[in-house]
DNA sequence: ACCCAGGTGGCCC
DNA sequence: GGGCCACATGGG
């Protein structure tokens, strides 16, 4: 995958904040849709923690419209916000660098954090070495015949035990397979990320 | 007119 | 623990 599609350079974000946002606003939704919403918080000034602690409900929920589910978001990226300002004094960083098992209960105790967005977060965010999970990840593995579970951590297990821990590595692996996980089946359009047929996707197997 | 997208939480059994 | 549902927009 790293020969068919190069370096991903994940995540694509400025700042940490606004990583921790695009994580909340991809929840089953295309990234070209968040980008919409991420630019329209830019332009409306909200991308930051401050302003969008102190913006309405209703400008956060106009601006991220594009994304899906917007009044759902709307609500989490608040409560994301109010959790770092009382909690940690407002400084996101100060939460992201603690220990790592602290931060991931602590992300996963709020509302609409559930656990590949904790993990995400942790890995990209935070730069600690965690294997984020996501659907891709299951469908191809199953598919190749590896995986026969779609429990989470027992995925997440799966490949923590057979890596070695490294951040530089989850980070490129799991960008990779998104990436591949996205491609259409050129045999048959419906399948996407099928690695099983000669000449289906980019990737030879 | 479908189907899917870088999930999550609630509810049911 | 697993199976269904709501949440919502935009692109193929």
């Amino acid at each position: 995958m790293l020969e068919t599609y190069g370096p991903r350079h994940w995540w694509p974000a400025e700042t940490p904040f606004e990583m921790c946002v695009g994580a909340i606003l991809t929840q089953n939704t295309a990234w070209s849709n968040v980008e919409k919403a991420i630019d329209n918080l830019k332009s409306r000034g909200i991308l930051d923690l401050e302003s969008m602690h102190s913006a309405t409900r209703e400008n956060i929920a106009e601006a991220i419209r594009p994304s899906g589910y917007f009044n759902q978001k709307a609500r989490r990226l608040m409560m994301f916000c109010d959790h770092v300002v009382i909690s940690h004094n407002g400084c996101l960083e100060d939460m992201l660098y603690q220990d790592i098992d602290i931060l991931r209960r602590e992300l996963l105790s709020l509302h609409g954090i559930g656990p590949e967005t904790a993990d995400s977060i942790i890995l990209y965010g935070a730069c600690k070495p965690v294997f984020v999970v996501d659907a891709y990840t299951i469908r191809i593995f199953t598919r190749l015949g590896l995986l026969s579970t779609r429990d989470y951590h027992e995925v997440q297990d799966y490949f923590t035990s057979n890596l070695k821990e490294d951040t530089g590595l989850f980070n490129e692996y799991h960008a990779l397979l998104v990436e591949h996980g996205k491609e259409r089946c050129r045999a048959r359009p419906a399948c996407r990320g099928c690695p099983l047929e000669e000449g289906c996707c980019r990737v030879g197997l």
